[in-house]
DNA sequence: TGAAAAACAACATGTTTATGCCATACCCCC
DNA sequence: GGGGGTATGGCATAAACATGTTGTTTTTCA
């Protein structure tokens, strides 16, 4: 992620969606590339957009879908984007809902405009940031749900090995699989065999040290992520 | 809750615990009527305290009882207060461990005292703050928590918009898949069956148009891609 | 209360991948 | 002229994946 964080926001009142566009934008570290009174028009601006927003600060009250219904569809075409809810209301289950689909933080409509450009970084650095009151219900939840498998993700593995050069034909094929291309459509391609495919392949997987396809895309998911 | 809050300090760290105590105590807003340096020395010395503490700022790696161990018996004498933890881990299972066992919020050493400070009164006033990716940890097991509202209850919209939304489910089975993972993987991952895996990748496939886990992998490629 | 959606699970069948081990041919270069 | 690296091709086997069908259970919502 670089400056300036592109940025989103859904606000169906015009003198709030107007109040928020004015002095984020305003703002160094942001760009505002889409301004939308719904989910169905944010959805609908999407494709216009110059580039692809990050950060979404989204209303919940919103006529037609609601904030917390346009989730899902908002993650399917932008499934990296850090969502923030934006709501008047502060009651748990508002909350818990939206959390549930994908938000990443939730704030009350009474955050001063400084704070509010405080959290929407926070939420571009990883963070989650809520509202006093609203931090206090998860956590709450918490305490009383049942003990959970840990579920993890964050695995940073030693990469920076002396990375063996790939060749030109297997940078090539490389790029194939990256397409999403099978074996057999990468030897028509390149009009060799699918044995020859397959041994291009071996020679890749020893030099990366990975050992399936799946894993050589996440390695090339990652390495774009920077 | 009036000023000055009362505050106790637990650290086994000399270095560590002065500095706090140093700083802490010298903002109006708290007073410090306890320090100590383990679970068992606070619980001894409670009794002597002028003031019940209000506040509590606790290590996790205590000697003896862990901070997380102590909690219940620092709730069971003081139920009213409010325990912040303070650790140099960012895990997962520590951080879920410490907010079942009732502390209102996680912070990492490496939290500026002046933030330090912010998050204090922060909690005293019945936040819940969380260093950055500490609240991530806990938004992100919401959003995985069993049973998942259905949100997006067939809604006639769906012909209108290009994508039909991922459940949660779906897309964390979809961040497992983009993370290189085998359906075996996943299905340890989430504690379900691989048969279960394989459903879920099948309504994925379905939903975005897709038929292989390489081109899930390419679409999240060009997505990424900007 | 009953239909719908979501998550979970199993079994079957065919395809694609991963990886072993092998061989030929070209090129460069010491 | 032989040794290294690269590109090509083949065969075999085991694992992983794709896809069809069919269930149960739980939650949600009209």
């Amino acid at each position: 992620m670089q400056f300036p964080f592109a940025l989103a926001i859904i606000e169906d009142q015009a003198t709030i969606r107007e109040t928020l566009h004015e002095y984020l934008c305003a703002q160094p570290e942001f760009r505002c590339v889409l301004v939308a009174g719904s989910i169905e028009a944010f959805l609908e601006l999407l494709p216009t957009a110059a580039v692809p927003p990050q950060l979404i600060l989204s209303d919940i009250g919103l006529p037609g879908l609601t904030g917390t219904q346009g989730l899902p569809f908002i993650l399917t075409r932008l499934p990296q984007a850090q969502v923030l809810m934006l709501s008047v209301y502060a009651d748990a289950g508002r909350v818990f809902e939206a959390l549930r689909a994908g938000a990443v933080g939730y704030l009350l409509k009474n955050t001063p405009l400084a704070q509010l450009k405080e959290h929407l970084l926070h939420a571009a650095a990883g963070g989650s940031p809520m509202s006093p009151g609203v931090a206090h219900y998860v956590v709450q939840a918490f305490a009383q749900m049942p003990a959970t498998a840990p579920l993890n993700s964050g695995i940073a593995l030693a990469d920076l090995l002396p990375a063996e050069p790939l060749t030109n034909r297997e940078r090539e094929i490389v790029r194939g699989i990256e397409g999403g291309l099978s074996y057999k459509l990468i030897a028509d391609r390149y009009c060799i065999s699918i044995e020859t495919v397959r041994n291009h392949i071996r020679a890749v997987y020893r030099k990366l040290q990975v050992n399936s396809k799946a894993e050589l895309m996440a390695h090339a998911l990652k390495r774009q992520r920077r």
